[in-house]
DNA sequence: CGTCTATTTGAATGTACTCAAAAGCGGTGG
DNA sequence: CCACCGCTTTTGAGTACATTCAAATAGACG
């Protein structure tokens, strides 16, 4: 059940069968349906989320019910709200599932107890932060100096499996467009010639 | 000199001297002059920044020559070409003075060594990067949910000190909207009551 | 003082949003 | 199997937000 998580971890850093139980035996899991919660606002992110199957979505509701979403996690990605889970204080986010889920948690607790014992995990973890703020980086990037329009072709392009099985509106929130204009996007460029 | 350094990590991990001594031991440092480049786009970023005094910033230029900024960086922070940096590969972003610099720098093969020989360096670079991440998505969600002017009284709000020693167009490059469109936010918002 | 760059201002244009309504699609129950 | 309901997507008209281009003004620096 934990193939999946175990052999992440090791593209980055080798563990022992040892090292393995016991990353394994910190871990818990759980089913969460579609539109189910995992984490609702003002409540304090105390698991990270590891999708083992399914999709989920972290997002926050402005003042108007509008969603802006922040990240999609599908089969083999961690999804937290990172600003709680580090100091475990409330969250301004909200986690839903998009789809039927299976999930496998960590809680912070656990975490730091697991950086203690086995520096590999803090290094597993340092590296996968890495690598997360470098395509948040790329992310703003495009943000201030890209049209919607264009920012919805490298979406296409650098996430086809989130094409898949997500909805239209869903992707113009993560887009931060409407999903409106998404509509007219996608209807005014028939051809995807350079 | 690298006082600031010092108590920047120990901020988030004790040292002992020795620890101390070979941290500083895997330091140089380097003065850099106001429009003085430290990376320019297509090397590979070999060191991390530290600023110890003045003001850089890391950006991008567009194929219209305009330039859009991901970061800026004032004394005690840290700033890189994270992409460039994990991968050492090519950048393909700029950085480059603001002001008069003194800067501290670790190479990316120091900094594994570092790792090796001691992880509470690696903790510290956990630590430093997680809360990046945080304030990166924090960024992120204003881009895809607040209009710029919104943004710029956030910016306003958040980077007091950022306000002191830029200039204005630097901070347009960095909110994701021409220049002109700024100076008519700020002489269109002389009430700043709620 | 003159030069260079940054900021301001205005008019015209383009990009994206709002609101409203229609059309499409999937699931559910009769 | 079909009819209905709710939700997503499309379409259009009107509006707001942000850019472009050009020119005037203000500031910084040698």
């Amino acid at each position: 059940m934990y193939q999946l998580i175990i052999d992440n971890i090791q593209k980055h850093v080798s563990l022992t069968e040892y090292e393995k139980n016991l990353f394994i035996s910190f871990l818990s899991t759980k089913h969460i349906k579609k539109r189910e919660f995992f984490l609702q606002e003002g409540e304090i992110n105390t698991h990270a989320v590891f999708v083992l199957s399914g999709c989920l979505r972290a997002y926050r509701v402005d003042e108007n019910g509008f969603e802006h979403i922040l990240q999609f996690a599908i089969e083999d990605w961690w999804i937290i709200d990172v600003m709680s889970f580090i100091s475990q204080k409330k969250s301004y986010l909200t986690i839903d599932a998009i789809e039927n889920s299976h999930l496998a948690l960590l809680s912070r607790e656990h975490q730091l107890e697991l950086f203690n014992k086995c520096p590999k995990f803090e290094r597993y973890f340092r590296i996968i932060t890495e690598n997360r703020m470098a395509s948040l980086q790329c992310r703003i990037l495009e943000h201030i100096s890209l049209p919607a329009a264009e920012r919805y072709a490298n979406f296409v392009k650098d996430y086809p499996k989130f094409m898949l099985q997500l909805p239209q509106n869903q992707i113009a929130a993560y887009l931060g467009i409407t999903p409106e204009f998404l509509s007219k996007i996608r209807h005014k460029t028939p051809n995807k010639k350079a």
